[in-house]
DNA sequence: CTCCAGGTTCCGG
DNA sequence: CCGGAACATGGA
């Protein structure tokens, strides 16, 4: 939105395998709102809207540093599509979701987002970040776009559970809250693990309320850049055992697991992502398509 | 109305 | 380690 009624000033970079739409709207983020032919957001602390036209990405004036580092634009998808195995499955979801980008998200929103996200619906998850965002962020703007950033644990710390559960968290509230005061109080820390091997970053997110496995996979991936991390929910766990156990009885979770990290290879996450979006978007099976 | 959603936690085999 | 059940809320 232009609080200041003038046209905005944009900034342009060429964007080559790159589709903004996809990378929004693949369930990895949700604080983005559709603005005409383009998206409204805020990258940590600055508001930005991006627009794209082929292979052009306009974005608000000034930004193109913070947006390109957050689309992770400077990541040579062709290498990571190469890594992935060749079956018909993967080769599907790679054609389908061509220019889709795994992005940079700050630690703390994209984990207290997450923590809310369990057994929701995307739909329902963009409402709640919203609503966090408005009620307890700071009203923020950039020349002439304006937006919220997402709260501090300090600030969400200092929430009672009552007013976090006015947000629709239902039984999330104590968790997001505990999770905040666990993270205020430096029990634990969400830059020290930025050091951490994956299998020790993993464990030291699982002490925080609300994280199991698949959240902390979430992060792992989305805001730590672990390309191996492999979120398993509902939907990649459908895939995993109609395409990969097809047929097949008592595929134990751990079974699924082991699976995803030894033959999704080094960029596992990334192909995660890919089999997430299109059986999403397609509901359709992956499998007896050719 | 019923079913399910980018799960986690706890509990008894 | 494994399968079940409870947990809030709102779309489909």
């Amino acid at each position: 939105m232009s609080s200041r009624g003038v046209a905005p000033r944009w900034s342009e970079l060429r964007v080559p395998d790159f589709d903004l739409e996809k990378t929004l709207e693949s369930g990895q983020v949700f604080h983005w709102v559709r603005h005409g032919d383009g998206f409204r957001g805020v990258i940590d602390r600055t508001p930005v809207l991006v627009r794209q036209r082929s292979d052009r990405l306009r974005v608000t004036a000034g930004t193109q540093k913070l947006v390109a580092n957050y689309f992770a634009l400077d990541e040579s998808l062709t290498k990571i599509c190469a890594t992935f195995p060749a079956d018909p499955a993967m080769r599907r979801a790679v054609e389908f979701c061509h220019g889709l980008r795994i992005i940079r998200q700050p630690a703390w929103e994209c984990l207290a987002t997450f923590i809310t996200s369990s057994l929701k619906q995307v739909s329902h998850i963009k409402q709640i970040s919203r609503t966090i965002r408005e009620r307890f962020g700071d009203a923020i703007s950039n020349d002439g776009e304006s937006g919220f950033s997402y709260p501090s644990p300090e600030c969400l710390a200092a929430q009672s559970e009552r007013t976090l559960r006015d947000c629709k968290l239902g039984f999330r509230a104590p968790n997001l809250r505990a999770a905040a005061k666990m993270i205020a109080g430096g029990k634990v820390d969400l830059e020290a693990i930025r050091a951490f091997p994956d299998d020790e970053a993993r464990s030291e997110l699982c002490r925080l309320p609300g994280v199991g496995p698949k959240v902390a996979n979430c992060v792992l991936l989305f805001a730590y850049g672990r390309r191996r991390a492999f979120p398993i929910d509902v939907w990649i766990a459908r895939v995993l055992r109609e395409v990969y156990f097809k047929g097949k009885r008592g595929v134990t979770q751990k079974r699924l697991e082991h699976f995803s990290q030894t033959y999704f290879g080094e960029h596992g996450g990334y192909a995660q992502q890919y089999l997430f979006h299109y059986a999403r978007t397609n509901r359709a099976r992956l499998t007896n398509e050719n």
